[in-house]
DNA sequence: CAGTGGTCTAGACCACCGG
DNA sequence: CGGTGGTCTAGACCACTGC
């Protein structure tokens, strides 16, 4: 009976209100993806909700990838898939249906520095934490990635242990400090190699580069991220999905 | 009463097939983008449905952009928003706001031809149109274009007049030929001018170029169009949403 | 005002999964 | 087998639109 509605503001419906409720609890971690969150007639009964309105709110969360249902069993949070979809650029072997592995990480910097212009922008705060790193596909360098975080966000992420931090960064957002990143904006461009770049990713300078710019967001639409990503325009392949 | 169900095959859902026989319906042009379709009580009766079911039909038609609901007035076939989407790449002028304007185009060839290799894969079949153009923003030739489409699909697209022909094709694809391209997969290199797209984009041999392989999808996922289009990489812009 | 979509209910039966 | 999600019904009342 009666309602725990979390956060969500009142006069609106129902069944947005229990999406939102449940979407935090799963930004919370109250869910593994290995346990099925309570079944729609619990969480009908809990919520004094009918079936149907608990499933509208549960097809929300399904169409927005944070849900999975498997039929039989229950309802479960989706692990992200981040990089099947949020890595897609650099697809260095060709599509002979072979998987495309993940590139290996090496970090570079990672500390509390001022944001640059373009990042604070982006973000709506000067205090990041930067993270740079050279990422290599069978100890080939390939991608050289400047990255910004709000400090606010991921308070203490500089002095996580360095074992801590896999290839993907999404997920230790996501498991470490309930960050989601749901939707990116990724804008590409035609650059050459600095100096700096050149060196990392054994190029000469001047050599032709791609350039990605990303901001991410989270589900709430908040950016959480900002990075710039160079590679060997030669080598360079990107995917996108246009719908 | 009864089921007026138009091609879809039994066995399925009923709000599946329903969906089916309305984007069916859709796609024939049975409705304009000013006059609502049919109400949901109206379709509930029509096909001997509740309107809880037919509810769900159009949620996933709404869901796939092809429905717009008005409350209070109707449902209503949504203006396909073709090259707002479909056509970002080469954002030309910087992001101030100011529109970005849509490149015209000049027809260089328009014939009849057997299919390149790539195309006829993505295609699955050697009969196509072929159409080459280059668009050009401010009398500044900016794209060069190869463009083909199943002759099957586009019967008689050779010899439509030249007027008729808008710098935007999607829309043609649709209105003259019933076929809505509703995906695109892009696939971005970076490469070199050979002495042709040299000449057609006023750049030098070997100048550096962004390449675009794209290969479009109907509703029904079908392959209707393979294009590969090249601009001078120097002023090359491309902006894709990740979600 | 009548007609539309938007929300919500309280059931029903089915298909599938796991123990 | 019981419990889960998947489909579907036949209503209710509300919010909004357009005449």
């Amino acid at each position: 009976m009666s309602a725990p509605f979390h956060t969500t503001d009142d006069r609106l419906p129902a069944y947005i209100r229990l999406r939102d409720t449940l979407a935090a609890q799963i930004a919370a971690g109250e869910w593994t993806a290995e346990q099925p969150i309570p079944s729609e007639a619990k969480l009908a009964k809990e919520y004094g909700l009918s079936v149907g309105t608990v499933r509208k709110s549960i097809d929300g969360l399904v169409g927005e990838g944070l849900l999975e249902r498997r039929q039989g069993s229950g309802t479960y949070v989706k692990a992200p898939s981040f990089d099947a979809t949020l890595f897609r650029f650099f697809q260095w072997r060709e599509v002979d249906g072979s998987q495309l592995s993940i590139p290996s990480s090496k970090l570079i910097v990672r500390t509390r520095a001022p944001a640059p212009t373009e990042a604070a922008e982006a973000l709506g705060t000067q205090d990041v934490i930067k993270i740079v790193r050279v990422r290599s596909l069978s100890d080939l360098p390939v991608l050289f990635e400047e990255i910004y975080i709000p400090a606010s966000l991921f308070a203490g992420f500089e002095t996580l242990s360095e074992d801590a931090l896999g290839p993907l960064l999404y997920p230790i957002y996501f498991e470490q400090f309930g960050v989601l990143v749901k939707r990116a904006t990724d804008d590409l461009t035609f650059g050459s190699a600095d100096e700096t770049v050149a060196k990392q990713l054994r190029l000469k300078t001047g050599d032709p580069l791609a350039v990605i710019h990303r901001t991410a967001f989270d589900i709430e639409h908040k950016p959480v991220e900002w990075r710039i990503a160079r590679g060997s325009a030669a080598q360079f392949r990107y995917r996108s999905e246009i719908n």
